[in-house]
DNA sequence: CAAATATAGTTACCTAGGTAGTTTTTGTCA
DNA sequence: TGACAAAAACTACCTAGGTAACTATATTTG
């Protein structure tokens, strides 16, 4: 469905559509893919975290793992706990530098993202566009926010 | 700054790095956004409320509303109590439908978008595209969408 | 070496969207 | 008409990101 079906709603230009378009986009597969993971018992920010820590070869620090990620807020630390309470990730004290606290995914982690794997193309929504057409959109994206 | 530089992360695929390209953009450009909308003491998605009602012939009520929104959670309601509370928007009970609440913007809520309309290219990034590659990408995006 | 500065991480408080369930009012229909 | 269903708005409770401020530790530097 496009955008001028799905919204009642009257664009200044076709550029203000595509703008308004981004937002919209970005909401609806954020939400088709929170609500694939949470028949894994994961939100979405949760699922980047344990799948950079998997990336990892050996443990990560906070920041560290903030750089991976699309947001940098404090909130990473909030989204931590939460895996840590679910047993999922490891948090460890550096004894050289007590500021620094590692990280590291847990076996349940591992085996949780495991049973995740074979649904990870769908949840991207892999296949929608041909390579050529996710290089256009990559390109255009960038100019976007290449503009300022 | 293209998404490679920006985030240290690796991508399975084109695809895959195009669906996070949306969704870095998207914050990137709401983030931009708000700090903009935040020097008028509105956030985007009341500003766009606003707009809404402005832009409406007559008074709205609060499902029109939201059907000319891009999320139509219970929200709603909850954004414009803090354009009521500001003085920017009026509320009316429907006297033949006590269920229906009518909504008709201020003449403070008027003049703060008067303020704000000649910056609307700018919060908009209009220009950062031209029209055919709007086209391409608002094609691109609906394409996206069409795929489940 | 002591004071100032920087860094890693955390917390508080603001914003917002989503699902589910509630209240009030209206419409339906057996 | 009286029970039931639908609709409009709202509320509670969950999720998350952003800014600013704070704590603890480490580094720099005068």
């Amino acid at each position: 469905m496009g955008i001028n079906e799905r919204i009642n709603a009257r664009f200044k230009s076709e550029h203000h559509k595509a703008i308004v378009n981004i937002r919209y986009t970005s909401n609806w597969m954020m939400n088709r893919q929170n609500n694939q993971l949470a028949n894994f018992g994961l939100s979405l920010p949760q699922f980047n975290i344990l799948r950079i820590l998997r990336g990892a070869k050996s443990e990560l620090n906070i920041k560290k793992v903030k750089e991976r990620m699309l947001e940098q807020s404090p909130n990473t630390t909030r989204l931590i706990d939460k895996l840590i309470t679910k047993d999922l990730v490891e948090r460890r004290r550096c004894d050289s530098d007590r500021r620094i606290v590692f990280l590291k995914i847990s076996k349940e982690g591992e085996k949780l993202l495991d049973r995740i794997d074979p649904h990870f193309d769908e949840i991207n929504l892999e296949g929608s566009l041909s390579f050529e057409e996710a290089q256009t959109l990559n390109a255009l994206l960038d100019k976007i926010r290449a503009d300022v």
